[in-house]
RNA sequence: UGGGGGAUCGUCUAACGGCAGGACGGAGGACUCUGACUCCUCUAGUCUAGGUUCGAAUCCUAGUCCCCCAGCCA
């Protein structure tokens, strides 16, 4: 298949094909470029989708970068997370792997000339004075009494800054810009700041550490970037990368470009608040299969190939957009239709006994594992007299539309016979405990040698030749389309994780090992869970399947 | 109220002065040993008002609404 055919254009596609034609560049170079300081989620996703997928289309490459500068909030726990999704996803950075934390020494020197050149400065304001000297919205900024200091000055507090010799927020770094510009990004904004703390990659070498303004740019020029994509919100920052390679880099330099986050309908994107439901044990780790990290994507069984059709299908452009989260199961279901083989799993078992079918036998009925996909095989599923449905599937008094079974109806048991249901048995409390049933030895397989059609298809396990498993429900963490809409945590969705303690497994199940995915017939896909053992089996709901009778009920 | 962006079916996204198209969702139907899948049909849109033009989503003018920016975060 080509994939270009289908892959759909966008402005940076039409920006880089533009580039090529003219000459500007002969081939692309990209970056994802994450800071560990937290899991990486479907969000990202788009971006390294974008970013690897354009190298790949272009025959450039991409570099996988950690903006690294702020040791404060970053932890190799989270690089190492980082490292796997991205591998997870099936994008590969080859020997392009690099840390900004590796630039420290070429960005110092980045640093010098700037106050060579007298447009960096130290300025000993405290972080509350640089902020009143910044001006408002409105107003322009004040220029800062440390502005005009000598280059040999400069040089030497700077270098004091490196030395260790002055507190943490005594001196900054700035670039001497314009104090009134109407973009308050380009009041000097401090390029280095003094934190005494070890850095996860360099250890104590340095207390001083630039910004990502300043990194960002030049890490990008380095590296030889030709197409620095990044989200919208660092437009306002654009002047500031492009002055800051002005005054130290030689061109060509790379070109900053911005599109659109993904936001996702009845989720959220955001670090901050993420890391809140994990620190908070609303969810049970980054990779709660509830979450929208990859990590969780991947426990709850979403597949690389999904995720990569959806990051395809929502496009690249400007505008700020909420994509509806029926697109990422469609991509999800599509994929797991064509490669997830197919099981019989009852979650809520209502026994059935067939009494014209002989105590104590066992047949082995052949099924097919994947209808989709006929070099998946068959298998055999034991029958026996004693088996389990599924209790949605039965009702006493049906109304109009439900075609499974009741008493007196018939139906198929797939891949095995015709049932009837001939008797009721009630508990002590008056619910159906249990039902009676005859089959028709002739409907073997499942089709009748006299023609006759029932309506419905129900899959079963056999009570004493299956297994019993655990198996959790997810739906929705939030309950509103835009979790943020008031407080997202009075959002939460109170629903969100059901347990069902006893389900029944077909007998074939006994060897799954966590990561397995499975449709289970008539219900949806499932997967194996990391605490799933042999002994315990325990399966996680990756998505339902379109279930049209469930549509018609709520009308 | 400064500056920077943005606005096309319910949602996402194409069309770059020349038939407003696709996907998801929704509705209806066909098929069916999964009420799944598949297939078919339908649904529904250019923010507003002017202007230029044979012709405007696209160009111009004036509005409206939405997002981002005042971290020693990225």
């Amino acid at each position: 298949m080509d994939v270009n055919a289908t892959t759909p254009s966008n402005f940076i596609r039409a920006i880089i094909d533009q580039d090529l034609a003219e000459g500007k560049h002969k081939g692309i170079v990209t970056r994802f470029p994450p800071e560990p300081n937290g899991y990486l989620h479907i969000g990202h996703a788009k971006s390294i989708c974008l970013n690897f997928g354009l190298a790949k289309d272009y025959g450039g490459r991409c570099h996988l970068r950690f903006d690294d500068t702020n040791p404060e909030k970053e932890d190799v726990e989270y690089i190492e997370s980082i490292m796997e999704d991205v591998r997870w996803l099936g994008f590969d950075w080859g020997e392009h792997l690099y840390f900004a934390s590796d630039y420290f020494e070429q960005l110092y020197e980045f640093a010098v000339e700037l106050i060579k050149q007298g447009k960096a400065y130290v300025c000993e304001l405290s972080a509350d004075e640089i902020r009143e000297y910044r001006g408002t919205l409105t107003e322009p900024g004040k220029d800062s009494p440390y502005r005009n200091r000598s280059v040999e000055e400069n040089l030497e507090l700077f270098e004091r800054m490196k030395n260790g010799e002055f507190e943490e927020g005594s001196h900054v770094l700035r670039a001497k810009i314009d104090m009134s510009s109407p973009n308050v990004v380009m009041r000097d904004p401090v390029i280095y700041r003094i934190k005494k703390v070890p850095h996860h990659r360099t250890g104590d070498k340095w207390c001083i550490y630039p910004m990502y303004d300043f990194t960002h740019c030049l890490s990008d020029a380095i590296e030889g970037i030709t197409h620095s994509i990044c989200t919208l919100e660092f437009e306002n920052n654009r002047p500031l990368y492009e002055w800051i390679l002005e005054q130290v880099f030689p061109k060509p330099h790379p070109q900053q470009i911005e599109f659109a986050r993904l936001n996702l309908s009845c989720t959220m994107m955001s670090k901050r608040k993420l890391l809140q439901l994990v620190q908070q044990g609303i969810v049970s780790g980054w990779d709660d299969p509830r979450m929208p990290t990859l990590a969780g994507l991947r426990r709850r069984g979403f597949t690389p190939a999904a995720i990569r059709d959806f990051c395809e299908r929502i496009g690249v452009a400007k505008a700020n957009s909420v994509v509806d989260y029926s697109l990422l199961e469609h991509c999800l279901r599509e994929d797991l239709n064509n490669t997830a083989p197919r099981t019989m799993a009852v979650l809520r078992p209502l026994k059935v006994v067939i009494e014209n079918y002989p105590e104590g036998q066992i047949e082995y009925l052949e099924a097919v594992n994947n209808p989709n996909d006929p070099a998946a095989g068959t298998r055999l599923v034991p029958f026996a007299r004693e088996i389990y449905i599924e209790r949605d599937d039965f009702m006493l008094d049906p109304p109009k539309g439900f075609f499974r079974l009741a008493p007196g109806r018939e139906v198929r048991l797939r891949f095995a016979y015709f049932i009837k249901c001939t008797d009721v048995v009630y508990g002590a409390d008056g619910s159906v405990v249990e039902l009676r049933a005859v089959y028709d030895p002739e409907t073997k397989g499942g089709s009748a040698p006299d023609g006759r059609k029932v309506k419905a298809t129900l899959h079963w396990v056999a009570a004493e030749h299956s297994l019993p498993a655990e198996v959790r429900l997810y739906d929705q963490l939030f309950t509103k389309e835009d979790p943020n809409e008031g407080d997202f945590m009075e959002n939460l969705n109170p629903n969100s994780l059901e347990v069902v303690q006893d389900a029944r497994v077909e007998l074939n199940m006994r060897e799954v090992r966590p990561g397995d995915k499975f449709q289970f017939e008539r219900l949806g896909y499932f997967c194996v869970d990391l605490d799933s053992t042999p002994d315990r089996l325990v399966f996680n709901r990756t998505v339902s399947l379109k279930d049209s009778w469930a549509k018609m009920q709520k009308k």
